[in-house]
DNA sequence: AGCTATAAGTGATATTTGTCAATAAAAAAC
DNA sequence: GTTTTTTATTGACAAATATCACTTATAGCT
């Protein structure tokens, strides 16, 4: 963690909350005012699971790793953290605890803001307070998808909507270098790391996707829609 | 559906939603002006999955089952709505349109209003705006927990957390009728309704439960919470 | 560059869980 | 109170998926 101040302002961020942009002028200079920057290194904690939660934390640069710490020492990747995003989760506004854990997967630079703040903001300025209402939204929306996909779906049309998550939200791209380990792949789409690399082979075999070690490139991205669809 | 009026005022209704407890008298008067009795019998839709979203729904009397309709026909029941519970599901402010659908199990007595009422009440009045992100924050932190298990845990875990679910929350007694059928209580816990059955008798043979068709006893309740926390 | 630790890949085997087919028991309809 | 329909239960079997025990790559270190 540095201390330096990298980031020069909200008010001209371009990579800040979707919400900020319904603050005045003011009240975004109390949000910069009361902001603090940390830098972390691949694999450091950026939240911890349990731990109380004062602040909220804004992903500037970087991606991060969004994980329940579940039953004996098994993890469930909830998703990655991509810059512009709040990182906030659900128990902070039920017991002031964070409801997952989140680390960093590259060099990360996060804001940090007291929630004293933010919940001043929702109090003070309700389109901000919808613009949270939103968010939450959102998520919750997101994880009820999450919820069928992982009791409706067969492990192939899981591990292709993980494929297509990456193409189309992380990288933004049909070819890339996937972050994530076959393990924590495993982990995002409940499924043993030895299945996600046979379920890769079984997709190369039928020619959707090229899989070599961490780079992934993605041949028929209709079909893998299809597997991802059909389950 | 019946037109009669059957709850006086939001006022004094003692099965409001805790959330009303914010409200101004006047604001209580704009939302009870504004309010929408109906009556449903068991099985009858009360929401629709994807359909518009233009009304919150509040349970008042009865029980009803929150589902999503997933892939082919499949249905996960996402919970039990129940007396002075908002009944909204995220997509309402995300893309205006129900993310699951409500049937009525019991008779049912809900309260209509307009979610331009109820966002004009966010939007004047702070606390209720809170009210509203707590509500959505402690949904989303069960859909969390739901994701564990459902991940985590073996079937009699699941099993075990439903019947501790009905018995804590819904009936508060350890001897009660459930009103799911084992295919219903397969559709909550993920498995089969062969499985269902499979596993209470396990449960019985194993002397924590007594399970005769509709009737559930608990014997011993630390055995149960054991096998539904060890999963 | 060589050594070490970590991750990927493979095959055999074991578990878990679902499906099918049939019967019994309840509940609903007439 | 039958008849009909739905729900519960059972057993045999099949499919999906995990686990184990290795082997082979890959990627960090010194």
């Amino acid at each position: 963690m540095s201390n330096e101040r990298l980031i020069n302002s909200c008010e001209n961020c371009i990579v800040a909350w979707k919400n900020i942009k319904n603050l005045s002028k003011s009240e975004i200079r109390l949000l910069n005012d009361n902001r603090y920057e940390a830098t972390f290194k691949p694999g450091e904690i950026i939240l911890k699971q349990g731990s109380p939660a004062s602040n909220a934390v804004f992903l500037a640069t970087g991606m991060a790793k969004i994980y329940i710490e579940g039953l004996d020492g098994k993890s469930f990747i909830l998703g990655i953290g991509l810059p512009s995003q709040l990182i906030i989760g659900p128990g902070v506004h039920v017991h002031a605890r964070h409801s997952y854990s989140v680390s960093a997967l590259t060099v990360v630079q996060a804001c940090f803001i007291s929630f004293d703040i933010i919940n001043q903001l929702i109090r003070q300025n309700a389109e901000f307070a919808f613009g949270m209402i939103e968010d939450l939204s959102v998520k919750s929306y997101a994880l009820h998808s999450k919820l069928v996909s992982l009791t409706q779906k067969k492990m192939p049309g899981r591990l292709a909507e993980a494929i297509l998550f990456f193409s189309d939200e992380v990288y933004k791209s049909d070819l890339f270098d996937i972050i994530l380990s076959r393990q924590e792949l495993g982990e995002m789409t409940n499924m043993a790391k030895e299945s996600v690399v046979r379920i890769l082979k079984e997709l190369e075999t039928s020619g959707v996707i090229k899989a070599d070690c961490s780079k992934i490139q993605i041949l028929d991205k209709e079909k893998l829609r299809l597997i991802s669809e059909r389950g």
